[in-house]
RNA sequence: GGCGGGGUUCCCGAGCGGUCAAAGGGGACGCGCUGUAAACGCGUUGGCUCUGCCUUCGGAGGUUCGAAUCCUCCCCCCGCCA
């Protein structure tokens, strides 16, 4: 006969699985029940901690995996503890990478920690009561003696334990003291907002678990942990990052991400689909009318590709500019054909002649020996008709009016003066 | 403090007196093929007034007919021992 408070257990384990869906690792085994059930009793919600340190300028879609979770946790009722990493993005941190990255300028952070929140809530609900967006500076701005303290939960051997810094140990190659440091700092944010639960990638398990042990240090409950999986670049290999070059950001244009989309190899298709479709399919938010983002099963790759496209332009833009993004990729892409519309060049003929590979360098921002590589190898048409190797000059009454077509996406209508 | 290794073209990395705008890989770009900006194949990848000329191999000088390669000084990075 389950009383009362068996029946909150199971609510409160069943909740629990549900939240944990997708995720790689919930850290320790029962943590996020028992926070649930804590939280439960004491009348609250959970506090739900990301920290993410504006390094760069944009928040991609490997970034949304772990927000979308988040999405989840507010949808039940928690609150999200937004931290933006002002203060620790001076420290640089080196997981999931072979080296000390560079210290940002308080300028750079500034201007990029304004556009990382203004992205975040692209995808979590800014309602206050669910949401709290902190900037680490605001209790990282310690004095030495508190520093010390926080140095002194933690030892150099617990440091190294590591997956990177033990690498790179014992390969002799440099472990800066700002990194060694950084971990703690992170740990600390814990404590200053009293997570209840923190997410993070995959390849933050190692600085997630420390700030329990921070936590405890300072007499708090100890947070539960959820990994997310780490999503591929659009190279499919390599984790997403703008350093790689493989990002697609969740402001990239609805033209230039659908593009992107659909440059991802096949098998990372199921990837994308389950940790940035399917949640949000699940929680019924995603306001897609069309169906485009639930099934996909018997469509072939290439329709599936783009029902994903369509999905995550539709969700980060519109519906409206998914489709239009979707007939422009056909047009252009496909076909090969000018897009609907064209900016147009104006040039002045010398001669009657017009020198293309002046002309090309200018408009695409490219060198003249470029240009003229590009035409020799016949990457370069008007209307259509390719230029010959060496047909560097033509006649300016050959390209009046003419769409210029310079490799596979670069267009411009010519006009003489 | 002592010893050693290193700074090369977008990145990694070879070169160690001429045949070097400089191997190889990555990336990017182009063409072909294709269901796709996938995969695969082939090609291009410093600039220019382009069968030649100019600029480049941490910086500044020097040796030489000739230097990324040798010498001097300087700047920067890394490891080891203490």
């Amino acid at each position: 006969m389950p009383n009362a408070t068996d029946a909150a257990a199971e609510d409160a384990s069943r909740l629990a699985a549900e939240l944990a869906l997708g995720a790689v690792d919930s850290l320790p085994a029962g943590a996020l029940t028992e926070r649930l059930r804590a939280a439960r009793e004491q009348g609250r919600p959970l506090r739900v901690k990301l920290g993410i340190d504006p390094t760069a300028p944009d928040i991609h879609l490997g970034h949304a995996v772990v927000l979308v979770k988040l999405r989840q946790f507010q949808e039940a009722g928690h609150r999200v503890v937004l931290i933006i990493g002002d203060y620790t993005a001076r420290v640089g941190d080196p997981s999931g990478r072979s080296s000390l990255r560079p210290m940002l300028d308080e300028e750079q952070i500034e201007a990029n920690a304004a556009t990382f929140q203004e992205q975040a809530l692209k995808i979590l609900d800014r309602d206050p009561e669910r949401l709290e967006i902190r900037r680490n500076s605001e209790w990282l701005e310690m004095s030495m003696i508190e520093l010390l303290g926080l140095l002194r939960t933690t030892t150099a051997a617990q440091m190294l334990e590591r997956d990177d810094f033990a690498k790179r140990w014992t390969a002799r190659e440099p472990i800066s003291m700002l990194e060694l440091l950084y971990p703690l700092l992170q740990g600390y944010d814990s404590v200053a907002v009293a997570a209840d639960v923190e997410l993070g990638g995959t390849d933050q398990k190692f600085n997630l678990l420390l700030g329990r042990d921070i936590q405890r240090a300072y007499g708090q409950p100890e947070q539960a942990i959820l990994t997310m999986p780490i999503l591929v670049g659009t190279d499919g290999r390599r984790k997403m990052s703008k350093s790689l070059g493989n990002q697609i950001g969740i402001t990239d244009p609805p033209e230039e991400m659908y593009g992107k989309v659909m440059s991802i190899p096949d098998e990372a298709m199921a990837e994308y689909r389950r940790l940035l479709i399917e949640p949000r399919a699940r929680a019924g938010e995603d306001g897609d009318t069309t169906g485009l983002s639930r099934d996909t099963t018997g469509l072939s790759p290439r329709d599936a590709k783009h029902a994903l496209a369509r999905a995550l332009v539709a969700w980060l833009h519109s519906e409206a500019e998914a489709q239009a993004a979707e007939r422009h990729f056909d047009l252009v892409v496909v076909q090969g054909a000018a897009p609907e519309e064209v900016q147009e060049a104006s040039f002045a003929a010398e001669d009657g002649m017009l020198h293309l590979p002046g002309l090309i360098a200018e408009e695409f921002g490219i060198s003249r020996s470029e240009a003229r590589r590009l035409i020799d190898q016949g990457a370069v048409t008007l209307d259509e008709q390719p230029l010959a190797a060496g047909e560097h000059d033509v006649p300016s009454v050959r390209a009046d009016g003419k769409v210029l077509k310079v490799g596979r996406r670069r267009f411009r209508r010519l006009r003489t003066e």
